[in-house]
DNA sequence: TCCATAATTCTAGATTACTAGATATTTCGA
DNA sequence: TCGAAATATCTAGTAATCTAGAATTATGGA
């Protein structure tokens, strides 16, 4: 990832209704949920949700998959993994300590309420 | 964090030199940098710098502290645990490997650079 | 106190982004 | 093949953001 496309994405997020949509993807989970579901469950008219899910999708942000004639969207972390490793790169000025508190954040709020078998 | 602020937080990130400061102050560690330092190194007017420091500031994103007559700023290394713990929050969906990622991100990049003591 | 340095604030013209109405496309079922 | 459902694209008026020139504030030294 270069630098134009980190602010690109970072400008994908910049936005209530796309920030509030991804947030919504990572708690669906593996399932996901329809463009016309996520539409309803944040109030937001659906030719403008579409719009705002494609700025989404060409930021790596999420994935979509079509079934029938609707269409499934999720979380995209590799994309996600993608902006933070940019972020980080070289990050900490070799002090590690500086740099430690980040990981906290996902292994409190995201890890330790899973099982505790941390395989890292 | 509320929704309001973290959209107004990844603004902050979503213009290029703004971005380019913070990973700038990332790499630099807890020495910081100066003001005009940082406005020499990414070939910036001192006055758009001026403006663009004061954004990150303002989002928690850097620090600053002044030294006689000139001010230094460092990476807010809470401001962006913050943040990353908004976007995080309640993800997964109960589903551990959908998550955990996004913490290769961090090891790898940032920490397994450091000395092994993983004290996680 | 006066000057130079370092940084900030004010401002306005130019650029970019947002929303929603209207229309188009894709898919399925009858 | 026709209609309905689900979603996407086009468009334009409105709103927000960016940059840099000019002026201002804060600090330290002579």
């Amino acid at each position: 990832m270069d630098i134009e496309e980190a602010v690109s994405v970072f400008s994908a997020l910049s936005q209530r209704t796309r920030l509030e949509v991804l947030r919504l993807l990572l708690q669906a989970g593996p399932e996901g949920m329809g463009a016309g579901e996520i539409a309803g469950a944040l109030g937001v008219r659906q030719n403008t949700m579409s719009t705002n899910l494609n700025i989404l999708q060409r930021s790596a942000l999420i994935r979509s998959e079509r079934f029938g004639r609707s269409i499934r969207y999720y979380a995209d972390m590799a994309g996600l993994r993608g902006l933070l490793s940019f972020l980080m790169e070289d990050c900490c000025g070799g002090e590690r300590e500086l740099c430690a508190p980040l990981l906290d954040v996902l292994v409190c709020d995201c890890l330790e309420k899973a099982d505790d078998q941390s395989s890292l």
